[in-house]
DNA sequence: ACACAAGTTTATCATTAATAAACTTAAATT
DNA sequence: AATTTAAGTTTATTAATGATAAACTTGTGT
């Protein structure tokens, strides 16, 4: 069960941060955008500004991005970007070689989340800005290969989640889900087959911590027309994005301090 | 009015921002803070998750930080710390000449708000962390520097909030209040005599804009014993205060472009 | 000076969120 | 391994709360 009151209000928080104008947003304009009473919406930004995370311009009345927000975004606990970091330049390589739209995934619970995107090169591409994944681990080949490489426990606390059918191709049934993950588990990288998107074809490689736990993934987009075409692109792709992942994976090789009394160089 | 689902949801996250832990914190750890039912709470953060603002670790059931939050640290639009930077070395003079603790302060709406802080360097020291000033535009010297300068309307708007009264010195009439306030703009500095903290002696200056409106001001807070003592003492913080004030207010100098035609160097 | 638009306040009502109690799950203790 | 305890989750119920509409205020543009 959710409740809505608040639901409405961190709805009202993501429009501000995704469409702040200079002068700062009206009462109207926050109704006319998502729907809601002119009454009710006041009620609760009068509620949001009083904690702090909005504001009201004393002359202009409109509302605007509060010192509570602004603070949050100081604050160091919120960065393990270390990891985007580091990868960065992996998926740089993937999408040089390939040109393709290149994706590095992870997942906070049960949503699969954008870490970096980087878009396709190509006068016809796969153009998703940056994509909302949140529900979509089972339809997406980042989200399969990250899926695929969770103990059993995890693996159902995320199927539990509604599977939701994106296009005709979504695979929804949990038995055919979990005999394609064991396949992917097998291969070592997962594919989506116009499952997220019509006419996009994806493949997907885990990125492992030290633990060999999935964390990640890497995955390269591309128009299925192209795939279909010329079977060793796909190939190409998939050798990439491998290797992308892989070298990604390092990160989290233990960076061993040198003890004491330890060798410093080999003998 | 103030819708309390609400309140509770950013009072949580509020909560989460300041007091998180490594591994996230526990749904007990939450309702034992905030004194939230634990049926309630879990529904509340069921939805704050949903939305992703927090998220849950599957195996822990712990709750963390969640990519929303972390993705407004990387809005270009969150910041005009610009300003902040800008009055950084003026209040760092006014904390090296007299030691004690300098705050800057701004204001959103009705809210005075801290932007930058230094602690004192005494031993015995006017210690006060990160103020939290929301309600106290009329009770402290950084509040009524500002509130003195603004235009009635808005003057009206502030003081029609509650006036809370934190001492014994604290004004709460309106009418002794509005005295106060054309004391301060004629004399170009306010005192906070103990009307915030007890045993705490401050003296505000206001900082304008280009159009000489008040946009923040400098303060500068001593134990109060200090100024009785010594009559010097007080003369030596108003004059660095007053003097930090007014180099910040050149922020907002016009900086002039060089239009065609116009003259580079002067005749 | 008037009309219109935007924002605010109020009182009422139906919905919704809080509750308590039952139920899971997992960890700690014997 | 069995039992106990604690933490988290789910459910059905009810009282409180948030949504509503309508009246009101404020301010802007003509």
């Amino acid at each position: 069960m959710s409740v809505k009151s608040i639901e409405k209000t961190l709805s009202t928080l993501d429009f501000f941060i995704s469409n702040m104008k200079p002068g700062g947003l009206a009462l109207k304009d926050v109704c006319a955008s998502l729907g809601f009473k002119k009454s009710a919406a006041h009620h609760m930004l009068a509620t949001v500004c009083q904690k702090g995370y909005l504001y009201q311009d004393l002359k202009t009345k409109k509302y605007l991005i509060g010192s509570k927000i602004k603070k949050m975004s100081k604050l160091a606990i919120l960065d393990d970007s270390g990891f985007s970091d580091f990868a960065f330049d992996q998926i740089k390589k993937v999408n040089d070689e390939t040109g393709e739209a290149v994706h590095l995934a992870g997942f906070e619970g049960t949503r699969l989340i954008t870490l970096t995107m980087l878009e396709s090169k190509h006068p016809v591409r796969v153009d998703h800005g940056f994509l909302n994944k949140d529900h979509a681990f089972h339809a997406t080949a980042s989200g399969k290969a990250i899926l695929a490489h969770m103990n059993l426990a995890n693996q159902e606390k995320i199927l539990k989640k509604n599977r939701v059918k994106f296009t005709e191709f979504t695979i929804t049934d949990k038995v055919t889900l979990l005999k394609e993950l064991n396949a992917i588990k097998k291969n070592g990288y997962a594919i989506d087959d116009e499952e997220f998107q019509e006419g996009v074809y994806c493949v997907g490689c885990p990125v492992f911590n030290e633990y060999h736990e999935p964390v990640a993934s890497v995955s390269c987009s591309s128009p299925k027309y192209k795939i279909v075409r010329d079977k060793k692109y796909l190939d190409k792709i998939k050798s990439f994005t491998q290797q992308a992942a892989f070298e990604i994976s390092k990160y989290y090789k233990p960076k061993k301090p040198i003890k004491k009394g330890e060798r410093k160089y080999a003998a």
